[in-house]
DNA sequence: TCATTAACCCGCG
DNA sequence: CGCGGGTTAATGA
């Protein structure tokens, strides 16, 4: 069970990576969050044109580094540009528990504006490119305008609405159901962003990364993925899932995606 | 390194 | 017992 960074172990453990600066632009990298901030909330354009104006520092990090560990004081908010995040706890016999997935145009610790000491690691799962936004700049944006941080509180609160959901299908659902309802709202947030493929779309997780996330081993994983694929509902092949039976897929999962709140309007 | 599979094991209803 | 898991190990891509 060795991993590299673990749990309340951070300042005496090794020490961080550190990333190099990349230049990137930074135009791409606001448009999925302010394409997501509309779909969840609405954003008017004086707000777009704030969010546009934010000076963001982007780096670049490779797959399964930390980027904000356990016990950390947080002096930056990280907008994921591209790649795939995970938010994280390692119990002490070394196990991690996954607890959210995260996609460009998110920002996975956005609650450390507020709550200064991380009580989880975020960390990603494949290589990276981030934004990091001083968490000064964005409290002078939370005081020259409240629209936007109601926008952000509103997106932290969905946040908290993954979590039951996340709670809900690590607890209580089949291991099938478990990873077709993490696909299905992988798919879902996907599709906020434009990134859905026609049946297919990216989940580029390991499979010991896909345990992690539902609770079982990595070998078991294998085993649900291989199940999912001869009773020919989604095949998982090098990071992609593709959809064969959209029906049996939605019935699997028991998927009811009011919880994301994608819709300002209801 | 990651994915795959087999063989074997265990607890629970 | 059968089901849903874990462990271990071998092998392949």
């Amino acid at each position: 069970m060795q991993r590299r960074f673990g749990a309340r172990d951070c300042n005496t453990g090794p020490t961080s990576y550190q990333p190099e600066l990349a230049r990137v632009p930074s135009d791409t990298i606001r448009a999925a969050l302010v394409r997501r901030l509309r779909t969840s909330s609405g954003i008017s354009d004086d707000d777009v044109k704030e969010i546009e104006q934010l000076p963001i520092a982007v780096r670049q990090y490779p797959a399964e580094t930390p980027v904000v560990r356990d016990g950390e004081r947080a002096t930056d908010c990280c907008l994921i540009a591209d790649g795939f995040c995970a938010r994280s706890k390692t119990i002490p016999s070394g196990k991690r528990q996954i607890l959210s997935i995260h996609i460009p145009g998110e920002i996975p610790d956005l609650m450390s504006l507020f709550l200064h000491v991380m009580d989880h690691d975020l960390s990603t799962l494949t290589p990276c490119t981030l934004g990091f936004i001083r968490h000064e700049t964005l409290r002078k944006l939370h005081q020259r305008s409240p629209s936007v941080a109601e926008l952000f509180w509103r997106d932290t609160l969905i946040d908290s609405a993954m979590f039951r959901e996340w709670i809900v299908n690590v607890g209580q659902r089949p291991a099938p159901a478990r990873l077709a309802h993490v696909m299905i709202e992988l798919r879902e947030r996907l599709r906020v962003i434009e990134r859905l493929d026609g049946n297919s779309f990216e989940m580029p997780l390991t499979q010991e990364q896909i345990g992690e996330a539902l609770g079982i081993t990595a070998v078991h994983a294998n085993r649900v993925i291989k199940q999912l694929r001869q009773e020919g509902i989604v095949e998982l092949h090098r990071g992609r899932v593709t959809v064969l039976d959209e029906r049996k897929f939605l019935e699997l999962a028991d998927f009811d995606g009011r919880y994301l709140h994608q819709s300002p309007t209801l």
